[in-house]
DNA sequence: ACCACTACCTGAAGGC
DNA sequence: TGCCTTCAGGTAGTGG
């Protein structure tokens, strides 16, 4: 999934096809993914018009305006294999899973679309999730209310997001860095990929302390996480195969990564004759260059 | 508070 | 060919 490159890739690309839009019905198929959804969800859709697409973290979150002009916002994230597909369909009505298969590669099976949303334009919108670890919510209150908004840390490319907050958040913690910056509460959008990624630019071990990090690697951390994700997003996302644009055209990052997934694969750095390793932590993998992280 | 581990799901890939 | 095991981008909840 989706990590916040990939998110935002969905978001640019959706923006266009969704933002004005009214959806004129809502047809949920799976009512349960990783979490129920909330109980009148197809009832506030159905006629609620799409002011605004943003992503905050790995979350899509959608203005929305119902029909007696009241705001709300609609919430989704796409766990590891969610997948949104925009269809321009037009002329038909009510959910038929049938007419989305052409559009739909294989990894997205039509039988694991859980949503589709018709839109006021005769297109639609449709989620499928084979593992079903997304969610979606209606948020109706301030969204720092939220119960999936309210802890969450900073943006990885906001301002909020630095050296000192990073070194705060390191103190005194014995995890690993690589857990530390897994943990959504600390930084908001980074993945396993990503989190390999940056460690491997930055120089430094996923086995680091946190609480070692020190300044020196800190100031290096920081831009090299920015760095990672900034030409992740410039790419389109990242190859992984149950993602795909929200046109659903596959392909992205199409430079691959330097560590994720290369175990026993030389280093692509310059001079270093070491391979890639692999470990577990907290039960997932960290690829990294035994030699050129410390 | 912190930390590691488990649960939640399906499908792809590799070994035999 | 088929069966079995392992692994996969996610987060929330648990128990030590």
């Amino acid at each position: 999934m989706p990590e916040l490159p990939e998110v935002e890739t969905v978001c640019r690309g959706l923006a266009p096809k969704l933002e004005g839009r009214r959806i004129a019905k809502a047809h949920v198929k799976t009512a349960k993914l990783r979490f129920a959804l909330p109980r009148d969800f197809s009832e506030k859709m159905t006629g609620a018009r799409i002011m605004r697409l943003t992503r905050r973290a790995k979350y899509l979150l959608a203005d929305m305006r119902d029909r007696q002009d009241n705001g709300f916002y609609w919430l989704s994230h796409l766990g590891m294999t969610g997948r949104f597909t925009w269809h321009e369909t037009k002329g038909a009505t009510g959910f038929d899973p049938t007419r989305y298969a052409h559009d739909i590669s294989n990894e997205a099976a039509v039988r694991h679309i859980h949503l589709a949303l018709e839109l006021d334009d005769g297109s639609h919108l449709t989620y499928a999730d084979p593992r079903r670890f997304g969610f979606m919510d209606i948020i109706d209150a301030a969204l720092d209310t939220n119960r999936f908004l309210a802890q969450i840390g900073p943006e990885p490319l906001g301002n909020r997001f630095n050296e000192a907050h990073l070194l705060a958040a390191c103190e005194n913690r014995q995890t690993p860095i690589k857990n530390l910056l897994l943990d959504q509460h600390i930084v908001a959008g980074l993945g396993n990929i990503y989190v390999c990624e940056a460690l491997f630019r930055a120089g430094i071990s996923p086995r680091r302390k946190a609480a070692n990090l020190g300044a020196k690697r800190a100031a290096r951390l920081v831009p090299a996480i920015r760095a990672v994700l900034d030409e992740a997003i410039a790419a389109g996302g990242s190859t992984l195969r149950d993602f795909a644009a929200s046109d659903g055209a596959l392909g992205y990052f199409q430079h691959g990564f330097a560590v994720y997934d290369r175990a026993g694969k030389p280093c692509s750095r310059d001079g270093c004759n070491a391979n890639v390793a692999r470990i577990v932590q907290s039960g997932r993998s960290s690829f990294y260059c035994p030699t050129c992280q410390r």
